[in-house]
DNA sequence: ACACTTTGTTCATACACTAGACAAACAAAG
DNA sequence: CTTTGTTTGTCTAGTGTATGAACAAAGTGT
């Protein structure tokens, strides 16, 4: 069934050539000894695999480093500007696009807001936003590597998108329409995965290996890094935690179940809430979670009441997250992260009181990229993919 | 921090001949030439790798097989007797222990009951099993390749175990006493990761590479086999979803939560819920598991309706393992497996709920190895250990 | 009896890494 | 300024493994 990989010495060439780039791409300004060093390699192995990636323009020499006693080294850089990458957020009502380097830099974006668009108006937008996107992009060695769409649902093994409600999307096959469209390689992952790899690759994530991103918008979704790799389990529907119970006999959610989690912990739970109570906002009735923001933020006690309950909800579920995967790190992103200040002591209240084994060298932060994770993650998939195929196999 | 494999030679000779003998043990009677071919490798290659395993007395011939219009081939067979492994299940008032050979095959078996024993009272019991059992180990290449044992608890990296509260065990180091009194590769694992990698290996799981297993006993555990490698998280903590919050305002649990799975769903729970009724089973009065499955067989409608209900909240906490892991396959194993039969309708009815998308290739099953997984799940691991590093290493 | 197939071994070749030799570039001591 | 010793980086010979082809052995079918 799977496939059989056979080991022969052009796999250990590949493998090690990835190492050594790997190694300089970590550690940029570094040298040849030191890598070998290292990695264990040979100083001549390195020596010539460096020089294919010289070749390759992935990588530049800048001039001569420090001297420890003898010769001067010549400093190896990673090329992070060989070639560029697409990422765009698709929102329930926003779209944000970038162009990023290989590291993740943002290099240009673009950001639009709507709402109730059909299908055609957001790929209408969604060209739009490329077009642009793309001429902004620098010339480099090898161009624009991919794009990637990050959505709001349910993507399959295909990249195929089988759900999003809230966009009121029902398997599309936007890969196939982009592809031909661009002629390039393209990515379509759920906005909760290209978050958390968002933050695992360029966010607060970077030096951990076992990650649970929870992307707190509209709904509730999460990604899953574990092992240092995104799991998608075995169709690509994991991370689904907004539909997880806490509740039993809780009200009766659009999935089918009760007392799911997004039921209590989403903005929308807040939003719901807001109304209940007949909270009048600022902006004249116009109800958001910014302007719940900023009413929290001028004193109101019963808006604050509002963001210690949700945070309360959050914790629990955050709770069930640890007892779980037991991870090294919780990243709350998406939109709810802005109201960091108003969530985080009745949050941290109630998930401190796992199991104390969790707790050991566990955090639970907000996102550092915030709105960016998502973008920043379809835009990383397309540097992984451009590494691997271009690069490594050579 | 991490250690960078080095890529030469000798890695691929060591997957090369990985990938061959697992090739073998897969589909046992096959021919050079049949490996050659799914494998992808040289008939030369095969040939070599495959007389270095004869050598080693893992694999042997047997007599010629069909012939398919030329010399007939010679027959390749896993040598499952090589060597015997030991498993012990210490649970918490009882303990199973078994010798396997290298295929899960339980060539002897010893259980033994009790309750409420002292740390040096089981540890007796223990020392007592085991060598029984290495006396009716039959003589083979490689003797014993070691010993593995799965307690009730929470076992780190180290496999220290930090807490086995049914067992009033807290940080014990069985790993070191046993590997100084038997001089034997030792493995200490939490009961229901083992459990998992015991269905994984020989029971219900063999097909799957995303099985969730639900050992549910006196109280809850979980397995995570994750892309086909048991997942442990950060400090080996992972699963521990009996303490899965599914009623925010429920009873309080020792766990310092409330409402957690294992209050609902445990065979402690479907005990307490008798209890509560006052049901009175037919040993005068001695409430056990096996009396209320007596009970129901029987006809009486109020235990019946304690299965029926124990399954429903069953359900909802694996309604929400499939919304977070997207298995291929859950398995309920554990002594509450033994009342299948009235748990499974009320279980199907709530877990059938779930987003339509999960359901793709998604079963769920109950142990296969029922009261053995544990037992064999250790066995194997000391199995992998010893194929790991005596035959691929060499 | 003969042609054709399949099996399994052997041998020359290719390829990647390693160790060590070597030259270039530099620092520090005399 | 010269000498010594060190570090850097390349180059070459040697080693280990997989590959492909040749070949012998053992079959089948006509």
């Amino acid at each position: 069934m799977e496939v059989n990989k056979t080991w022969n010495q052009h796999v250990v060439k590949q493998e090690n050539k990835a190492l050594v780039l790997r190694k300089i791409i970590e550690s940029s300004p570094i040298t040849r000894p030191m890598i070998a060093n290292e990695t264990g390699l040979n100083k001549g192995t390195v020596s010539s695999l460096v020089n294919q990636l010289l070749e390759e323009k992935i990588i530049y020499e800048s001039g001569p480093g420090e001297s420890s006693g003898g010769r001067r080294p010549v400093m190896l850089l990673y090329n992070q500007v060989a070639g560029y990458s697409i990422g765009i957020d698709i929102g329930v009502n926003y779209m944000l696009g970038i162009i990023t380097d290989l590291q993740g830099n943002i290099h240009h974006e673009e950001l639009i807001k709507f709402s109730n668009l059909s299908f055609e108006e957001i790929t209408g937008k969604l060209f739009g936003i490329i077009d642009l996107l793309l001429s902004t992009a620098p010339s480099s060695p090898y161009g624009i590597i991919g794009i990637g769409i990050g959505v709001p649902g349910v993507v399959d093994r295909s990249e195929e998108i089988l759900l999003a409600p809230n966009l009121g999307w029902r398997n599309i096959k936007l890969k196939e329409i982009l592809e031909e469209k661009y002629n390039l390689p393209i990515t379509i992952e759920n906005e909760a995965n290209a978050g958390a790899y968002g933050e695992k690759m360029f966010g607060a994530g970077k030096d951990f290996n076992n990650i649970i991103y929870v992307s707190d918008g509209i709904g509730i979704g999460v990604g899953l890094i574990l092992n240092g790799e995104l799991y998608r389990g075995n169709n690509g529907f994991s991370g689904e935690l907004g539909h997880m119970t806490i509740e039993v006999n809780g009200d009766k959610c659009r999935c089918g179940n009760n007392g799911c989690w997004e039921l209590y912990a989403s903005e929308q739970a807040l939003l719901k809430n807001a109304e209940r109570l007949e909270i009048i906002t600022a902006q004249d009735g116009e109800l958001s979670l910014e302007s719940l923001i900023e009413l929290a933020n001028s004193g109101d006690i019963e808006a604050i009441r509002l963001f210690e309950d949700l945070g309360h909800y959050l914790g629990v579920g955050i709770n069930n997250i640890i007892n779980t995967f037991n991870p090294q790190q919780v990243i709350i992103g998406n939109r709810i992260a802005t109201a960091k200040k108003w969530l985080t002591e009745a949050l941290l209240n109630r998930s401190n009181q796992t199991l104390s084994f969790n707790q050991k060298g566990l955090q639970i932060d907000f996102s550092e990229l915030s709105t960016h994770s998502t973008a920043l993650g379809v835009a990383a998939f397309s540097v992984d993919n451009f590494l691997v195929k271009e690069i490594f196999s050579l």
